[in-house]
DNA sequence: CCGTATCCCACTAGATACTG
DNA sequence: CAGTATCTAGTGGGATACGG
């Protein structure tokens, strides 16, 4: 976790939470997976070796604690959830299928055509 | 920007905001930065050609666009607004030395008495 | 079931210099 | 002012195999 030189609080929470695969695994413990192959399964495509440096970092930080075997997200951890949240309100009107939603804009647009293609390749490898 | 693989919104946003500087530079088009020159001095330990690659993937997923040689933040990148203000909360909260919030733990002060030492060492290279 | 250890390569990003 | 080019070291992370 490389910081960011930088005394302010967006690049403070940034250090945290973007590490690659960081949001999604905590996006399993706001859905309350404890186990580490609970979250493996969340995670297909992480090796599990990186997923368990991932959860000392976040425990390392105070996000998660370790109780009796279990991954738990501390209050800190807790309170990331409307940032996870709006992470997927976001996603999900400006990156997926959302078309409605957003403006009819021909550059969007072919972005929206762009990302549904790389994602439905990728839909055979995984389900969720 | 590698892809998660993932069909879900969370991974999508992910893949936008989780790259090394990306919410910093957010940050600052959110404060109305809109020339290369301000850009880089609200993240200036950031090398200008990685700031330049940054800017122009930004552009390509839609966040951004360019105006008149001005950047802008899209519909789409205005909406990231709450999410890095957010993040901004969260920090502040939790990363930096607002110990009246949260709960006197004996671990998480140590976390942040030793952030704060690193902060303050960091402080000395930057001004924000 | 619950992870850790190791290997190794692609790629990231930092440094520096240079140009329109 | 507004970037681009180049070069390289380091490391992040994927694959795989193994141990508690």
């Amino acid at each position: 976790m490389t910081t960011y030189g930088q005394w302010c609080p967006v690049a403070m929470a940034a250090e945290v939470l973007t590490e690659r695969w960081t949001p999604l695994i905590v996006r399993e413990l706001l859905c309350d997976s404890t186990r580490f192959n609970d979250l493996r399964r969340g995670v297909p495509l992480m090796s599990p070796s990186l997923l368990s440096k991932r959860l000392e970092t976040l425990r390392r930080v105070g996000v998660v604690a370790r109780v009796g075997g279990e991954y738990r997200l501390t209050p800190a951890g807790e309170e990331l959830r409307p940032i996870i949240e709006l992470m997927g309100v976001w996603g999900r009107r400006w990156a997926m299928g959302d078309v409605e939603a957003k403006h009819h804009d021909a550059g969007l647009l072919m972005w929206d055509i762009h990302r549904n293609i790389v994602a439905d390749r990728l839909l055979a490898a995984t389900s969720r």
